[in-house]
DNA sequence: AAAGATTGAACTGTCAATCTTG
DNA sequence: CAAGATTGACAGTTCAATCTTT
């Protein structure tokens, strides 16, 4: 297992301590690689990307599978307009599609099309096996509860100290 | 704190037993928002993106400054061309400069320019501040400890289900 | 005016094709 | 031909300006 990193006296992570850098390059490697690597794998498999993957499984957080744009952004965790562009190509390759609230029409309807549908549920089998292969399946109970608990206290962490509101749970 | 997150039944996380969504979304959580924020503090402050503030950090691991482009890549973790690209936008900024390697004239150096050295030492501090006040001020030794273990664990087991080759350590 | 959303321009990242030197 | 790198076209993201409905 990585042990001591050397850093030259340049470099801004002589600002850190050695426990505190090990901490450190170990959460940015496992992140940078993680996201590398579902993004392959999902592209190769289902054809579709992270962030489709994500946008789709928002989706089935209603039980009709239809979401105002705005929530959608908010569940997802990005800027209306990032998502406004996303849906509108979704909709172009027949994974979801688009319309006017019928109530209120200011609000656009983002729906699962059947192909939509079809395509997460293709994808999800797969997704969560490489979810599992590389970060669960190795963690026995306690090590993951352990985990669990650190990340959700830097995640409080995070939100008392920056820039965004807290987003509503994850149902 | 956070603690049992109800799925309906059609999403894909139903696949994961509730210990392992816990923990899933915690790092998941976690992750989106730290880079958020991270980019969002070095713009502020410092005028450079997370991704300029990566490469600049990268360049100063040689004592000259000095790296050629696919020893950047490869340090960084990004494909040549991205790198590339990035190197001539920064050029184009003053960060770095670009050249042909005497030796072999293939190799394109890139080089920390005196501006650039100057915008990473006084980005580097409030940068660190960040993640300290992030992640690592409120773990204790213990629970630190144990993040990095388990974190190098995780990414070892990312290597060997990955498609890409371990990279050179980290100096 | 405020809320919900879209648009267009500028920027960043990816992929395949290409160029240059060895 | 292989290695190192760049290019150009396209996909995705961000930001500010705009549009529509309430």
């Amino acid at each position: 297992v990585s042990a001591e990193v050397e850093v030259p006296p340049e470099s801004p992570f002589a600002l850190l301590t050695a426990a505190e850098r090990r901490a450190w390059f170990a959460f940015m490697k496992v992140q940078l690689r993680l996201r590398y690597e579902m993004n392959r794998q999902l592209q190769a498999d289902s054809g579709i990307s992270l962030a489709d993957y994500d946008l789709l499984v928002a989706l089935t957080s209603d039980p009709a599978g239809t979401m105002a744009m705005s929530a959608l952004a908010a569940r997802i965790g990005t800027e209306r307009s990032r998502t406004s562009h996303h849906a509108k190509r979704m909709a172009a390759r027949g994974l979801v599609s688009l319309g006017a609230a019928a109530d209120d029409r200011r609000v656009t309807e983002v729906s699962l099309t059947d192909q939509g549908r079809a395509t997460l549920l293709a994808a999800a089998p797969r997704h969560v096996e490489l979810v599992r292969a590389m970060v669960l399946d190795d963690l026995g109970p306690a090590a993951l509860d352990e985990l669990s608990g650190t990340l959700e206290q830097v995640y409080d962490r995070i939100i008392e100290h920056g820039t965004l509101p807290r987003p509503a749970d994850h149902p």
